[in-house]
DNA sequence: CCAAATCTGATGTACGTAAATCAAAAAATG
DNA sequence: CATTTTTTGATTTACGTACATCAGATTTGG
């Protein structure tokens, strides 16, 4: 049987009470007596009853979910996920809000965090633009007790307690060498497709993609980078363009959303010449486009375990115990048409 | 606030006991009743608190893991993993227990679970061998309401609650692919180098693999299969001397274990030829030869997750609840040089 | 050395559920 | 209708922890 306060108390010659003190970091105990305590915690090898805990604290986590505004079928994804915990709060003891703020407006950002901070909640989950005004916001949280955790997008140089998204030079990493390698040493041009070159995680994807092309596959010329706002409009109208005054172009690499438009333009030109492609982010669209043949790898990360992998990081770092690293790691999937979920 | 069975038993117009004797199916409670508190449930919405219940029952859940007593990288890893959950178990209130049988032995295995089924635990996780009997084994176990979940290799057609484990066809189908791509329209010929034919999900990844390769690669031929039997000393010999003997070979295909000694053999070859691997399961020597170039891409499936999904899904099904699918599925890893872990 | 401040013990209640006991009420049986 | 059987209620204890209160002990400071 595992060790309760009460063999704590026994072992340390103490009362209930005093171990109470010491392990809920009351005042009023002695240093000795704390000591003695601690030892007996230590030597039998003590840990506090987390649900027994909760319960008679009647705890819920409050957490806040703050999101960009944006409307592309990631998001709704990531969002319908946070709805998905939601439902789930009253048996996981959490009480989650989700509050969006317009997308890129790093000012925006920051005063909301000030709300939240407010707030007092239990744990605060965004995703960070990449701007050092944010950064001084999340540390500020961070000093302020509440644990943090970024989602999909990083902060890199904050005190954010955890990142909850996929290492997204590594994706660009592996994008490159796929289309390299798919492409079987042919010689050619290459069109990139962006959101924009304002966020991080798609700065990081083209530096990764960028690095391996230069290294391992010099035959193949990346052309200049294409932004397309995470829009299908605009992404449609510049593919189109590209292809159709770039006879050299032979694969492309689109590492952002927006990926309608994008399909939409190669199946207008399918006919002229095979085109290997790239995408990110496993949508409706994108899986169809996947299975008919018109894009050829689907890198991708899982919003579902973002979210609860957040989730379990800020109730964990709230009762500040330990996560397990391997469990939090999110993964960059691959998704070819054979092993689509 | 949520409600609690006080709740309930007011609603319903009921004392406290004969809601629990509702909640915990206990004899002496009229059809009548039983109903108007199952209404009473139902609508206020009323889900009993896990972790006070568990307080109050002191529960425990006792698990059996039961496993092959293979000695290769793969089945070391899983011992691992399940021994770290062990390590866990005073905060998981679980009480796992390892036992080992004989490879490939069903007879073995039917014995143990057997033994196991008298221990009367909390849910069975077991790596099947596929044969009848061991079917009629895992079904007699879940008539007796103990819930059983397969690891790694499935066992088809019986009434096991849940499969943890990677979709073996699909992972055959995926290797497929990547290697005709990765070998960009050249002709020629493959060898495959497998555990057994006897073992299921090796069976299932050669199905996967002929088949896409038959329709979508057809100038791509595969030579007899290698059964090497997860022996790096076998498999060395077996690729030797398949590659001494076959000019044609320019791509293999490893499904099984024992690539020590493909690896080993693929680098005493190295400069006659370039050839491209895939292989299964991230170790420590197929991680160091996909650095290296030996090895293209390793397919992967992440020993932890499906200890840890194991787990999850057997508490689950022994407290009756639901389990998150999407979280419970075994995503099928493919691990390129620059996405490594 | 006394008073004040600080520390410690003893005790009780609470959290939401499980499980047991015993009494009381209701229903079924003859 | 009386008796037996079944069903229901009331109450209590327990699980492991949190938290509050108050009395008593010990340590400080003057």
């Amino acid at each position: 049987m595992r060790p309760t306060v009460h063999d704590i108390a026994a072992a340390a010659g103490v009362s209930l009470a005093t171990v109470d003190r010491v392990l809920n970091q009351r005042p009023g105990v002695r240093h000795v007596t704390r000591e003695k305590v601690e030892n007996a915690i230590r030597d039998l090898g003590y840990v506090r009853d987390v649900a027994a805990a909760n319960l008679a604290k009647g705890r819920v986590y409050p957490l806040t979910f703050i999101l960009p505004a944006s409307d592309n079928s990631f998001m709704h994804g990531l969002n319908a996920e946070i709805r998905a915990a939601v439902a789930r709060s009253a048996t996981e003891r959490t009480d989650i809000h989700i509050v969006e703020v317009p997308a890129f407006d790093s000012q925006a950002l920051v005063r909301e965090l000030e709300t939240v901070a407010a707030e007092k909640p239990a744990g605060v989950a965004l995703v960070a633009t990449d701007a050092p005004d944010v950064r001084a916001a999340v540390d500020r949280l961070v000093h302020d007790g509440i644990p943090v955790v970024t989602l999909v997008s990083d902060l890199t140089g904050s005190l954010r307690h955890h990142y909850a998204g996929v290492d997204n030079i590594a994706a660009g990493r592996t994008a490159a060498r796929l289309l390299g390698r798919f492409l079987g040493g042919a010689k050619g041009e290459l069109a990139i497709l962006a959101g924009s070159m304002l966020v991080r995680d798609h700065r990081e994807r083209l530096e990764g993609f960028a690095s391996v092309m230069a290294q391992e596959f010099p035959a193949l010329h990346l052309t200049p980078v294409l932004e397309g706002r995470d829009d299908p409009e605009v992404a449609h109208m510049l593919i189109a363009d590209a292809l159709a005054r770039n006879d050299g172009i032979i694969g492309i690499y689109s590492l952002g959303a927006g990926n309608r438009g994008l399909i939409r333009a190669l199946k207008e030109k399918a006919v002229d010449r095979p085109l290997t492609v790239i995408a990110h982010e496993l949508t409706a669209h994108t899986r169809a486009a996947l299975l008919d043949g018109t894009i050829d790898a689907i890198l991708n990360q899982d919003a579902g375990h973002e979210v609860r992998s957040a989730i379990r990081v800020l109730k964990a770092k709230a009762d500040g115990l330990a996560v397990i690293d391997a469990q939090e790691r999110i993964r960059l999937d691959i998704f070819l048409k054979d092993n689509l979920p």
